[in-house]
DNA sequence: CTGAAAGCGCTTACAG
DNA sequence: CTGAAAGCGCTTACAG
C-alpha cells in the first residue's frame, strides 16, 4: 500500500529489464558498462514515478537490513538518552537505522527484546546488559550476530565491550573528596550492583579510602524504588553504621534522588555533606551548589562502539579484538565537594 | 548467518510441509484443525532447532514489518527522551519495534529520515515535525502511510495531530507571573518560531500580559546556538525595549540555558527576574529556588498518539479523527515566580 | 487435516 | 550492454 512502484513498473516503463534498472540503482552502471543514456533514462523514471526501493524485499535477498539493534536499560536516562543521540547520528551517517530499546534492567525482558530484533535481522546489537552472566549473550555473539557490549561489560568473557573507565572514576572521587577533608563516605549503589559499571565504580572509590585506612558504608537502593529508596537511607542516618560526611552517588539517577531527598531535608552541601557523582549532568553546573561529578566519554564510547560493530559486520574475518575497552573519564571538580569546614 | 534454520527445516524435520508448521506457528492450528499432536510435534522442532522467523521474509509477505518510525528533533531532549520511553512501552507491548530518529529541527533532513522509514516501510510514522507547513507530510498521509503528527499540529490540515494545550500553557504561566506582580516579561522564543508548540506557547503567554495593558519583549535564539543566544541576551539588557523583571522561556532547553547563564552572572530569582519555563524537569524541583513550570502530559500524549496511529494502521476503513487533539496541561507553580518584592 | 504452488520485491550469478 | 531465471523465507489461497 505504502509503496506499489516496484523495480518492475520502472523496467516496463523504461522498456528494459528489472536486472538494469536494479543494476543502475544500485550503481554499478560503470561495472556493468551500461550506456550514460540508459541510466539518465532510469533515473527519470524513478523520479517520474516516484520510484522508492523496498528494504524488505532487499533485505530478504541480501541478508542485510541497515538496522541496528540499541539495548539500554532506560532510553529516558539522560545518559543513556545522549548515548542513544550519538549513536543514531553514527549509524544514520552510514545508512543505518536504530531500534531502540529499554529494559529496565531486567534480564528476561532484555532477552526478549534482543530476541525480538534478532527475529529482524538487525545486522548488529549494542547492548548495556544487566545480565549477571556472559553465558546467554556469548551464546549469540557465537550464532555470528555481531554484538558489541556498551556501558558495561560481562566479565572476562571473549564478548566486544566498550566502557568508562569506572574504577579510575570512582578513584578520582574519593581522592577528591579525601584531599577536601571527607572521611566517612556513604556510597549510595544500586541492587543491581552486579553490573560491572556500578561494581568498579565502588570498588574504586572505596579501595582509596580503604588506603587511606577509611572505611565506607554501602548502601543498595533498587532501580525501580530509587527515590523513595534513597530518601529512607538519608533520613535515617541511624541505621547506618556512622554518620557520613559526604556522599557518592553512583550514577545520575541516584544523585538526582539524594539531590531531592536533601533538599527537602534542608541539609546544607557541602557544609553538612559532601557530594559527589559518576555522570555529569547539564544541571550539576547550574545548580547551588555545583556538582562534582565524573563526566563519561559518551562521544568517544560511541564511536568506537561503532566502529567495532561495523568491522564484525562486515566480518571480513578481520579479527576484531575482543575483551573490554576501557575509555578515560574526566573529573569535573565543583562546589558540592568543597573543603570540609571543620 | 543469523538465523540458519527456516521453516522448511523444520518441517523437514517433524515430516510436515511448511504450510503446516506456518499454520501452526501462527496459531491457526484451531482453525484448520490441525491435531493437538501436530502441533506439539512442532513446537517440540521449534525448541529443538531453535527455530527463529525470519521477520524480513514474513514483512515482505504480509506487508507488514511491526515497526513504527518515531521521529523528534532531538532525542536527547528530555522531553522527547521521556516521550520516547513511553512511546516504546506502548509499541513493544504491541508487538512493534520502534526506530527512533532525530531531525535537529531541519526540514530536510527529517524528509530524508521520513523517506528512509518509508523505505524500511514502517507500519506507521509518529513525527514531531520541524516543517513550515503541512504539504509534504500531507502527501505521505494522503499515499496510505498511517502517520499521527505528536506535539506539534501543521495548521488546520487534516493531518490528525496530539499536542500540549500549548495556548492556555502559556497563558497559565502569564497569569501566574502577572498575579505575583511581574509586569515587564522577556519571551525567550527559538527561531524556530514557527512551529506551533512554540508559537502557540508565546501567543497564550503574549495574550494575557496584552489583555492587561503589558507588552512583553520577545526574542529567538538558534536551535543550535542555544546556550551563546540566551546568554548575549540575558547580558544586554540594553538591547531590548524595557529591563524585563521576568522570563518566559519557551522550552526546558531553553531554561536550562537561562539558568545557566543567570548563575554565572549571579542574578538573583525571583527577585530580580522571574522566571517560569514550559516543560517541567525533575531538577525544576530539586534546585535553589524551584522553577515554576507547565507540565506536559506525556503519558497521555502517547496514549493518545498510538491509539490513533493504531486506528489507521489496522485501516479498516475505520474514520480516524483527522484534526487536532489538544490535552490538558498541569502548572506547577514554585518559588521562581514568587511574588516580586517592590 | 495436509501439501504443492504461487508470489511478496528485490539481487545476482549466468548466459548471450 | 542486456535479459531470463533462480531464490531469499515466509504466508496464503487452493485443492484434495
Amino acid at each position: 500500500m505504502a509503496n506499489r512502484v516496484t523495480l518492475d513498473h520502472i523496467a516496463q516503463h523504461v522498456g528494459v529489464s528489472k536486472t538494469l534498472v536494479s543494476l543502475v540503482l544500485n550503481g554499478k552502471a560503470q561495472q556493468y558498462g551500461i550506456s550514460r543514456q540508459t541510466c539518465d533514462r532510469v533515473f527519470a523514471a524513478v523520479k517520474e514515478l516516484n520510484y522508492r526501493p523496498n528494504q524488505t524485499a532487499r533485505s530478504l535477498r541480501t541478508g542485510k537490513t541497515g538496522t541496528i539493534g540499541l539495548v539500554v536499560s532506560d532510553i529516558s536516562n539522560t545518559f543513556y538518552a545522549q548515548l542513544a543521540r550519538q549513536f543514531e547520528d553514527l549509524a544514520t551517517a552510514n545508512g543505518y537505522s536504530v531500534f531502540i530499546c529499554s529494559t529496565d534492567e531486567d534480564v528476561e525482558k532484555e532477552q526478549r527484546l534482543i530476541t525480538m530484533l534478532r527475529n529482524r535481522q538487525v545486522d548488529g546489537l549494542v547492548v548495556s546488559s544487566s545480565q549477571s552472566n556472559a553465558e546467554w549473550l556469548m551464546a549469540i555473539n557465537d550464532s555470528g550476530t555481531p554484538l558489541v557490549l556498551i556501558d558495561r561489560h560481562l566479565g572476562a568473557s571473549t564478548l566486544t565491550a566498550v566502557v568508562a573507565a569506572n574504577r579510575n572514576g570512582g578513584a578520582l572521587l574519593a581522592n577528591q573528596l579525601f584531599e577536601q577533608g571527607y572521611r566517612h563516605p556513604l556510597v549510595i549503589g544500586l541492587s543491581t550492583n552486579h553490573i560491572s559499571s556500578v561494581a568498579e565504580r565502588i570498588e574504586g572509590f572505596v579501595e582509596v579510602f580503604k588506603g587511606k585506612g577509611q572505611t565506607c558504608a554501602i548502601r543498595e537502593v533498587g532501580f525501580n524504588t530509587l527515590q523513595p529508596d534513597v530518601h529512607s537511607l538519608l533520613a535515617n542516618p541511624k541505621l547506618l553504621p556512622f554518620k557520613p560526611d559526604c556522599l557518592f552517588a553512583v550514577n545520575n539517577n541516584v544523585a538526582t534522588a539524594a539531590l531531592q531527598s536533601l533538599a527537602a531535608m534542608r541539609v546544607k552541601i557541602p557544609n553538612e555533606l559532601g557530594l559527589v557523582c559518576f555522570d555529569d549532568l547539564p544541571y550539576f553546573s547550574i545548580i547551588e551548589p555545583t556538582i562534582t561529578a565524573v563526566e563519561q566519554p559518551i562521544a568517544a564510547m560511541c564511536g568506537k562502539a561503532f566502529e567495532l560493530l561495523q568491522l564484525k559486520m562486515v566480518g571480513d574475518s578481520v579479527e576484531v579484538s575482543q575483551g573490554i575497552l576501557e575509555l578515560p573519564v574526566k573529573l569535573n571538580i565543583r562546589r558540592s565537594s568543597l573543603k570540609k569546614s571543620k
